[in-house]
DNA sequence: CACCTTAACGCGAAGATCTGGCTTCAACGG
DNA sequence: CCGTTGAAGCCAGATCTTCGCGTTAAGGTG
């Protein structure tokens, strides 16, 4: 199934998911993504596109575990010495993210790939992490009372998630920092 | 693309889109989702796969308008007389239909659709449909003060989706009622 | 009602993709 | 160093997809 938990992780097999996934990230940018195939894919990574079908079942599979690396944030966030600051920066930032042409053909790619491949959940993880992360340093500094994980979750992520997936008009950083004011406020700050 | 703007809506070109809808559910049910294929499909509806093709584009887009209708509520929400009541009712109602194997995979291929198709939107109409009418009966029998339409969307539905869509773990009838009642404290009730 | 316009369908051939069986390779363990 | 075994290569057949061209029928017009 997923490339992830590999039989063995060494060698070979790491090589070829390298390249395959490169080809995919260079062929995307050169041609575009309606232009992907696997044939093509497996030709620019130096592999016989049996490979590609064997390891992981179709395009559509493929797309997924790529896209789910290009979600992975790539730096903490920022830290700015206050839990409000914190989290309003970083909902702006990940909706940015997440709304840009780019970040929505990255998202449903995600979404795309067989629920047990579980990319979509390593996707939302991705945002737990960092959302832990943010409430770790409030904690650490002594804020207090601070919105729980999942708090942050529903009513921050989730409805971001939801309009860039289901709607396109109307989202704007302040709606953003909208949704992390009232998080907080539920909290009772 | 969609063939909801269609330039002739009566006559063949509705023959033709009921009848591939029909086959999809029918080889859906027969085969399961897997089995299914545009010449496929195509054989079953009495059409040559070249006019799937040229309406749909490929077999995503044209799973994604069936999904849609699938989605697409078939009653209106019960009415017990009690904004609280309706409310979580709903929400309960809503999780258990989307939350279900069937209906986990028509959301998928609901998104599935290009953006374009407006298919995800539409499906996100729905549910804002049914909110309107809670909140509209409410407001009729005089209850106040009410959660805006938004609200219930952000709080209740988004959440729901987001796990639905990201997550597999921690759904239950407590959880979205525990949304609802969430959204209507907010309120000020 | 006959005629015109044109979107949409049917057909078939060419090209591309997908599948499956079998062989070969190389990572890991003894 | 050698055996085991999961993964990759190769190739052929089956299936799917695209595309050009002729035909059909819906909707409009006089």
């Amino acid at each position: 199934m997923s490339p992830k938990p590999m039989a063995r992780p060494g060698g070979r097999s790491a090589r070829v998911q390298a390249s395959v996934h490169a080809a995919v990230r260079e062929l995307e940018a050169e041609r575009g993504r309606a232009a992907l195939t696997v044939p093509l894919i497996a030709a620019r990574a130096g592999v016989t596109p049996s490979t590609v079908y064997r390891r992981w079942g179709d395009l559509q599979e493929l797309l997924s575990d790529v896209a789910v690396e290009r979600l992975r944030p790539e730096a903490d966030p920022d830290d700015h010495g206050d839990l409000r600051a914190d989290l309003t920066a970083w909902a702006e930032h990940f909706l940015e993210e997440m709304s840009s042409t780019p970040g929505r053909a990255y998202l449903r790619d995600a979404l795309l790939g067989t629920p047990e491949s579980g990319n979509a959940s390593r996707c939302s993880d991705y945002a737990a992490d960092q959302v832990d992360l943010i409430l770790g340093r409030a904690a650490e500094r002594g804020e207090e009372p601070l919105p729980g994980r999942e708090a942050v979750m529903d009513h921050v992520v989730a409805p971001l998630l939801y309009r860039i997936l289901f709607r396109t008009e109307g989202l704007s950083p302040e709606y953003a920092r909208g949704l992390a004011d009232a998080v907080l406020k539920d909290a009772g700050r």
